[in-house]
DNA sequence: ACATATTTGTTCGTATGTATC
DNA sequence: CGATACATACGAACAAATATG
């Protein structure tokens, strides 16, 4: 096992910048809040210093590295938000308290038959009349989430209308007249980013994309919500709440 | 937006069989079980047809696609291995019935003192003797995760003996007492590979791991075990269960 | 059996990017 | 900052296997 591969199809530098970055999660620089020399670090990956110094470039350039002339290299530590997923999950209850600021963007909605999973993650025929609705969370000006969510456009005629104006999905089930709703089922997977994701959540190509597929239903069982998330995986973790009896707050 | 990015530190053939395997996995090319023909895919992701062979080369090599000459590139369909989390996980049995054969195979293992979040985790004063155990779990010949698990030494003293004779988790915490035990909780993370997890999960470079980290107590809250498990993103995803009552069965 | 279109497989040459020294 | 080696990507042409009528 080399620390690097050629021939791989991934130039060594981005090699390097990945494994800096795991590193770096991982917390191996902790102790100094900075990284070794470059010098070092070629030494360590067994490659040329030039190959170091494009890995640093990159990463500097995502901000994840502050480079000081004569000084060093050192990290601007980015934790990632850390995104909980429980029965009662609610998604802005969630990131309370760890952002200044978060904002949702509505970025298109239409009202289409129900494909063959939607239908079956909604229990509704296929091809009945769903919303989708597509939508960027940013938090503290940076993209972390692209959600797309479908629902039962006869049960819900006007909800995009009603969200737009309250700006909330919980709130908006309440006009509806549904006061609680639980979590289902989660789906959790990774991938590579699609071009929209890389797009839409401002990656760089080989970013990975954590996504999320959620059912949301009625006390009684009945389903009100199906939504497929991908969070940019580098700026958010998932937290699985596992105990019998939640109430996270609500949206 | 273009679909593949030049001097991204990533070869085109590569962001192409990225982009190919997550469409062959959102079930974009289910309806023929075949890619459509390598002009085509050169023209739609406007390369050159050597470069998406290149790529359908390496999927042929992963196993995801087979090629016959004159007549097609055919998809190897290998769906991911579903792994449950909830409050009662249990590891094989969560896998049971997806898979011919399964193995389990102990890497390693030492007794160190606890760092902090090891300590943090079991409950344990810092420094205290921990048991720390590497495994490998391998489905049908493929290895589909690389966990490494921390249990108090004092408590569990010749642990690792008894799970060698038993070969199972559960099974050697029923010797030591331990009845039942619930998932405390789990946090999900998503990375790039580093470079012991390439060759530990036999990955190429720029793979993903989708990363669990978990913490198992008894049903008063003692805490029992914590695991940080390394799954192959390609191969296997989440599956998150909310039930407020959970009885998956045993290992 | 035959001709034709389609699809993958191979071989040139050339230009550019990556990595080392 | 060169000089060198090799990987990556493109373009054109041709060969081999398959499908169709």
């Amino acid at each position: 096992m080399s620390l690097v591969e050629r021939h791989s199809g991934i130039a060594l530098w981005r090699q390097i910048a990945d494994q800096i970055r795991v590193a770096i999660s991982a917390g191996e620089f902790d102790g100094l809040g900075m990284l070794p020399g470059e010098v070092e670090l070629a030494k360590r990956f067994a490659v040329n210093r030039h190959t170091v110094r494009s890995a640093i470039a990159s990463l500097k350039k995502e901000g994840v590295l502050r480079v000081e002339q004569g000084r060093g290299t050192f990290i601007d530590r980015r934790t990632r938000l850390r995104f909980p997923v429980g029965r009662r999950t609610r998604f802005t209850a969630g990131l309370a308290g760890q952002t200044q600021t978060r904002q949702g963007l509505l970025k298109a909605h239409v009202t289409e038959p129900a494909s063959k999973p939607v239908a079956e993650a909604l229990q509704l025929p296929i091809g009945a009349p769903v919303h989708r609705m597509d939508a960027i969370s940013t938090a503290d000006a940076v993209p972390v989430s692209s959600a797309r969510r479908w629902l039962d456009a006869e049960r819900f005629p006007d909800f995009v209308d009603v969200y737009r104006t309250l700006g909330s999905v919980t709130a908006t089930f309440n006009r509806f007249g549904i006061d609680d709703y639980v979590r289902v089922s989660t789906r959790i997977s990774a991938h590579h980013a699609s071009p929209q994701m890389l797009d839409d959540l401002q990656l760089s190509p080989g970013a990975i994309v954590l996504q999320t597929e959620a059912v949301n239903a009625e006390l009684d069982g009945t389903r009100v919500e199906y939504s497929k998330t991908s969070f940019a995986a580098d700026r958010v973790e998932i937290d699985v709440d596992h105990s019998a009896r939640q109430f996270e707050g609500d949206e």
